[in-house]
RNA sequence: GCCUCUGUAGCUCAGUUGGUAGAGCAGGGGACUGAAAAUCCCCGUGUCGGUGGUUCAAUUCCGCCCGGAGGCA
């Protein structure tokens, strides 16, 4: 069966180092599962995989949009697989690398993630009913169409309840359904996960820290200022190290203010990705602080596994 | 050396007219299926600097000691 291996982890983790080191043992190529390093010219902020770090290993996913564009897991789900299949038909085993948890479920999974039209005009009607009337309300109403689902949200959760809602004025079938349906469909790929632990969080966020230090040096707010002229959209808008840089642009805080936001809200992102990963429990769990090892333990999941 | 202020959660502080204490930030846990680096939910026991005393009872009042800040010599 079509297997794909995935090296997931919280950021600065070590991921990226530890796929080409994979790509290149298994002669294989590298398909990047991350939600910002997906747009050209965010390189420093998004601590996108340089060409040396690529280390001649071919990288897909990366630099493939404009940050004015918007995009979406389903996207991902479509794109992401044509890489994998052709990788595939070339007698390959992609590797896939990244930090954005949906992004990698999405695209093993792929199932829920059929065609469906266009929720946008739904979507804004129910954002502005939102903001007028409260997300309580449409909870409540969410809860005469769609009582399951309603009942796992929070009615402060307006994204999720707004979702559920859409699905349901654009298709007739209700969110719980449509989720029902999708799990009876067999995943789209088979997948060898490893996930890169760091037991000691402490160590993480100083990684962490110092990393916002390089990006800084290497020219972080001269970046953000190139993306922003560039009218970034909804989706790279909400990058890690930019947006905080834009508050400083327009005057709402210092630089050194942006700085400390950027580290607090990588590290609190990290703590995230881990509770993203904890509960998947396909994932082979490796101890990430020794690079050595790191690499010998990773082939041998792979090949207990395959 | 003397005087004043100060020492409470990892940090900044509030508070208890004496019945062993609470906010913000930091941090921790969880959720998550077409916005996901987004979004949402939950979590505060700490010798109240130390030590004697007064008191039924002291973190709170008093004495002394040890830190810290300022002032006068």
């Amino acid at each position: 069966m079509n297997t794909l291996i995935c090296v997931m982890g919280p950021t600065a983790s070590g991921k990226t180092g530890l796929a080409v080191r994979l790509a290149a043992h298994y002669g294989t190529e590298v398909i990047s599962a991350d939600s910002m390093q997906i747009y050209r010219c965010m390189d420093i902020g998004t601590a996108k995989p340089t060409i040396e770090e690529q280390d001649g290993v071919p990288h897909h996913m990366l630099d493939i949009l404009d940050p004015a564009e918007d995009y979406s897991a389903a996207r991902y789900a479509a794109d992401a697989g044509a890489c994998a299949d052709r990788l595939l038909a070339r007698g390959l085993r992609p590797i896939v690398a990244g930090g954005t948890g949906l992004y990698v479920d999405a695209l093993i999974g792929a199932r829920s993630f059929e065609d469906e039209p266009d929720t946008g005009a739904i979507r804004a009607r129910l954002q502005a009913e939102a903001a007028s009337s409260g997300s309580a309300a449409l909870h409540a109403r969410l809860s005469q169409i769609d009582p399951e689902r309603a009942a796992r949200l929070h009615p402060n959760d307006e994204k999720r309840i707004i979702r559920a809602l859409e699905i349901y004025e654009a298709t007739g079938e209700t969110a719980t359904e449509r989720d029902r349906r999708a799990a009876a469909r067999a995943p789209r790929y088979r997948a060898v996960k490893i996930g890169l632990d760091w037991p000691d969080r402490a160590t993480l966020y100083e990684r962490i820290d110092r990393r916002v230090d390089l990006m800084f040096a290497a020219g972080l707010p001269e970046e953000a200022r190139r993306i922003r002229a560039m009218h970034p959209g909804r989706t790279a808008s909400q990058a890690i190290g930019y947006k905080e840089l834009f508050r400083y642009f327009d005057g709402l805080c210092t630089l050194q203010e942006a700085r400390e936001d950027i580290a607090r809200e990588s590290r609190r992102y990290a703590k995230r990705q881990l509770t993203w990963l904890r509960r998947d429990p396909d994932i082979h769990w490796i101890d990430a602080r020794d690079g050595d090892k790191l690499f010998l333990r990773a082939c041998e999941v792979i090949e207990q596994n395959s």
